[in-house]
DNA sequence: CGGCTAATGTACGAACCAGTACGTTAGTCA
DNA sequence: TGACTAACGTACTGGTTCGTACATTAGCCG
């Protein structure tokens, strides 16, 4: 009991800052998923990693900024996965069904950075202010959707009245409802959204629905 | 100090048990929105009432099951808008139309009611779940939905392949996304979802998505 | 009109929790 | 190799916060 756990360590001390931070970053972003902001408890975060809480305060200052790093970090992930975003060799209505597949996919596969965006918002995105790196960066993705939608305008292939922004925010909604909403919408109507054998389902209505609002012609109101 | 203020009640002690609970539950509503679950203040609701702490668990017996009444009544005003839906007498899309309108313009009044559903997925529904009242209802929107979209599908103005349930929910990602994104997305992307004069933008959006949706021959994909 | 109960108020406790004072050690560099 | 500092640990505190024990009163009903 008193030394018969670690194999090798001299006294189960081993000094990494980079890991420690790092794994500080992992537990935190599960703990503020689960259950926000509040309900977070930092010892919890402290008693889930191999070092103290004193380290948190060491490392990030408090629990605040703590949030922002957790918040930096997750929104760094889905910028990289934007920038490797590779659909404008497709023609317009391909690539925007494609983009719209893979906001769809990385929401799906991110349910923890949907809960810390939720999180964010009913904190009115002080977090965010407050970081000047998220702050500062945009989202690559929309000088994508920017390009797709000047060709598409240009071909005629699309309505010439949608703005880039508008069109991202369209397709978040839904992927983001699926996944931030589940647990209410399943309670209230009975349909798991994030059900595997739905995914399909669901994956095609986004698309079906972003194209042909693209390409409808604005009949009578 | 003694006994100066209140005008003519004799110990400014009144007894209605109504108004006080219904007080403690307006209180609480705007408090739990403002701060979600784990950041409401119990002493700080009751602070903000006429009445006491002690009522507070007097009527509801706890915090848990006060933020349940309070997702009761809230799900209860919308509920009640639904059923003064009459949109049945127009044509299928004009119907749809309206409804989606409906929806957003609810949407749009109600953000506390958004952030209470926010909070309520991040702690993955249990007070639904908690709630006999809210696990038996259902939406009264569902029933119009599913009867506008039998009359569109039966006269051939509707792609046949939609069911009431998604459609609520495309429908809803739109409008909820608008509200309770708003600080994210306006800290990101810069632009406000929910500035007035991008209100009638943006309902006419979700209006032409969901008709163009509804109405589109389901090209190659 | 007296008593009974629903409704209300006060004061307090015990647990919890963010943050810190202070002490220790590992690794590095002169 | 010694000393210096970055990295780490322990133990504690002060304030907060949910919940309750206990006391009180308003209003109704018989």
């Amino acid at each position: 009991m008193t030394s018969v756990d670690e194999p090798a360590r001299s006294n189960g001390r081993i000094r990494d800052a980079a890991r420690t931070r790092a794994e500080i970053l992992d537990v935190a972003t599960r703990e503020f998923a689960r259950a926000g902001y509040d309900g977070a408890r930092v010892d919890e975060i402290a008693a889930r990693t191999r070092t103290t809480k004193r380290m948190i305060y060491y490392y990030f200052g408090g629990k605040e900024q703590l949030f922002t790093a957790v918040l930096e970090r997750a929104y760094g992930v889905i910028r990289e996965a934007e920038q490797q975003l590779d659909v404008e060799h497709l023609d317009p209505v391909a690539a925007i069904r494609r983009l719209a597949e893979v906001t769809f996919d990385h929401h799906e596969r991110h349910p923890d950075f949907i809960r810390l965006v939720s999180i964010e918002n009913i904190h009115g995105a002080e977090h965010i202010a407050a970081s000047e790196e998220l702050a500062r960066i945009g989202s690559p993705a929309l000088d994508v959707i920017r390009r797709i939608l000047a060709a598409g305008q240009e071909s005629g292939l699309f309505t010439a009245d949608v703005d880039a922004v508008d069109l991202h925010a369209m397709i978040s909604s839904f992927c983001f409802f699926r996944v931030a909403n589940r647990h209410t919408f399943g309670a209230l109507f009975g349909r798991d959204l994030i059900a595997p054998e739905q995914r399909e389902h669901y994956r095609t209505m986004l698309g079906d629905m972003v194209i042909a609002y693209l390409t409808a012609e604005r009949s009578a109101r």
